[in-house]
DNA sequence: TATAGTTAGTTGACAATGTCAACTATTCAA
DNA sequence: TTGAATAGTTGACATTGTCAACTAACTATA
């Protein structure tokens, strides 16, 4: 208990606010366009990482192989991901964004760009400065959550 | 285009970050206890105003309002909270939360608390000012999203 | 070099959750 | 007093993820 501003109350409110907001139960549930959050994190995952095997998946989404399979066979359907057997070892599969899933990609993102942008064009500048600094290093701690 | 920090970019994936890490699929998928984020939220709803009709939880939720009564359904059947006629409008009925529910409210309420209060002990006091202040502002925009 | 044990991934059966459309019951308005 | 509107519920259904059982491939050991 050494925190001395606002209280945490206030802290863990904002933080709901924020996960429900912007969760795929927020505004018009628009949170990814055609695909869930869990679908468009996936995509993520495999277009950075070229070494991104349905296992980095699972972990990723913090689900089961299967429910990471799953998702996959989803990506597949729709056309934005392929799945690609490696020679280095036959069980493995590799995700591959398809480029269609890359423009999806660049497009989804412009879109949460935009609507980021939308919302902080009508904060002062000084706020603005200081949300970019107090969400870094919030989100550098949660990172480190176990 | 008006934003001069780290860019916009940064904020969408500080916001991708915690909606995805405080939201139901986060770490261990512990947002709400035994409760789904819809369920708690509705649970809420219903404890603060007493006028809790089904129809402001489906408003709150986002969902039909075949979907609130489903949450409500689930509720009741775990003794959280209770349907309960209005003489006023016998169509009306509100969402009383059970002694149960409150309990409930209260527990998760601590947790969460205790689990933001864990990642903010780590933070420098000056940031964690910073942090409040932050967020209570950008969360007072978010709720301004049409 | 067999062979037993891991590891990667898939799939069938299932449970949970929310939608749509159709329904009941009540209230309001003319 | 009747017809339209409003509140809410429910059946049928689609989606999504889990568990358990499975296949296939790799690895270490005898």
């Amino acid at each position: 208990m050494s925190i001395h501003f606002g209280s945490t109350k206030d802290i863990s409110t904002f933080i709901r606010e924020i996960t429900w907001h912007f969760g795929s139960r927020g505004l018009k549930g628009e949170c990814c366009g055609d695909l869930s959050q869990p679908e468009y994190r996936a995509l993520c995952m495999a277009s950075e990482k070229s070494k991104g095997a349905m296992r980095m998946v699972a972990k990723s989404l913090g689900f089961t192989m299967s429910g990471a399979s799953r998702v996959i066979d989803r990506l597949e359907k729709m056309g934005y991901a392929k799945r690609k057997r490696i020679p280095e070892d036959g069980r493995v599969c590799c995700i591959e964004v398809t480029p269609s899933g890359q423009t999806l990609i660049k497009n989804l993102s412009q879109e949460y760009d935009n609507r980021i942008d939308k919302i902080m064009s009508k904060i002062d500048p000084a706020m603005q400065e200081i949300i970019g600094t107090a969400l870094r290093s919030f989100v550098k701690m949660i990172k480190q959550e176990d």
